[in-house]
DNA sequence: CGAGATTGACAGACTGGTCTGTCTGGTGTA
DNA sequence: TACACCAGACAGACCAGTCTGTCAATCTCG
């Protein structure tokens, strides 16, 4: 079979499924794609992964993983919570052609699937979650280390900020282009700049 | 026949394809469905669209005219421009919940067609050109009747306001809750008091 | 006015293909 | 022997789209 240097096959299916479900779609992407692309058998995909839903639900935690790790190594260079802060849309602007404008994994997935009381849905209201707690720490983190700054409502700014994320990816996804970001990052510095 | 006080077929095609489209999804929404429910001989559906593609872009045809008239309509009845451009978010925040938090019917089909290259793609950028022109139209009648107001740059401020509105939509969609465009209506309002 | 031609919609069988998921049987390794 | 994997056939449903044939309303022209 394979030895330990090598890949599993449940490696192998997740990698094609973080691959092709994104760039594809969920729901255009067949089984039959993923197993020929993993180079697995069909029989060995069903021992793993009981369904496709349930394949599609360690897709987004694995993207879940792989994308925060993205954001958080891109931001970390930063020293201040200023620089942290506008580094989250340059991130986004530098990630977004390099995904080929294809936008948020999970948002495109929730699209895919309207009803709400799925797994898969819970997957990327806890992903989102982690995002906001994310911009809030770093929110929590300028509104402590600047004094003079006091009229900052931590959870009503990272409310703001948040929206300005999704605004900014759905839109750059939908123009192809980055000026949303560039547009988001701007408000945010405004909104910083004001406290 | 049908007398002209019925609907015709073609109507009831796309009378059909607005709701179904919209609630279930393109990819999730056959053909067959459609003609059942619209109540039309499969002949006949292919006598008025070529495609199911065709059948797409009519309905995002349609969707414009129906969801900018819902919008302006809104807006209309308040006088000044900053009631208005608040309008804009009273008015999303009223539409969401009515709509069981789908969203956007645009960028829900862009998300299911990744092809830029396409009519669909097409009719989604042309709705979201439009919607940024109305927005603009009202920030820069605000910026010409508040003669106090001298910083502020229409196209720049309008691009800030037009990533809140698309933010707060999917936001929402995804939380199923309109704090995020309450959240933006907010941000929106601090932006008008700063200029 | 009236008869035949035309039109547009109807129902639904059918084609070729894809979908998810099951199952059988073979292969190599521990 | 036991297990994990492979290849691929298979079932049953559904997909978009084509096609045949029927029927009723309307138009055209004698």
């Amino acid at each position: 079979m394979y030895t330990s240097s090598d890949i599993s096959p449940r490696e192998r299916i997740i990698e094609t499924a973080l691959r092709l479900f994104y760039s594809q779609g969920y729901l255009a992407t067949g089984i039959n794609q993923i197993i020929s692309e993993a180079k697995v058998a069909k029989a060995t995909f069903y021992t793993h992964f009981p369904s496709k839903e349930e394949l599609c639900v360690a897709y987004l935690q694995a993207r879940h993983v792989v994308w925060m790790g993205w954001l958080e190594d891109s931001v970390s260079g930063h020293k201040t919570a200023e620089e942290k802060l506008i580094g989250v849309f340059d991130f986004l602007q530098k990630w977004m052609p390099e995904s080929n404008f294809r936008g948020c994994a999970f948002l495109n997935i929730a699209t895919e699937i309207p009803a709400i009381d799925t797994k898969i849905r819970e997957e990327v209201i806890k992903h989102k979650d982690d995002l906001q707690d994310y911009l809030k720490e770093i929110i929590e983190d300028f509104a402590a280390s600047n004094p003079s700054v006091t009229g900052l409502d931590a959870k009503y700014t990272s409310e703001i900020v948040y929206v300005l994320v999704e605004g900014g990816i759905v839109a750059s996804q939908n123009y192809g282009d980055i000026w949303p970001i560039v547009a988001a990052k701007g408000a945010v510095r405004d909104l910083l700049r004001a406290s």
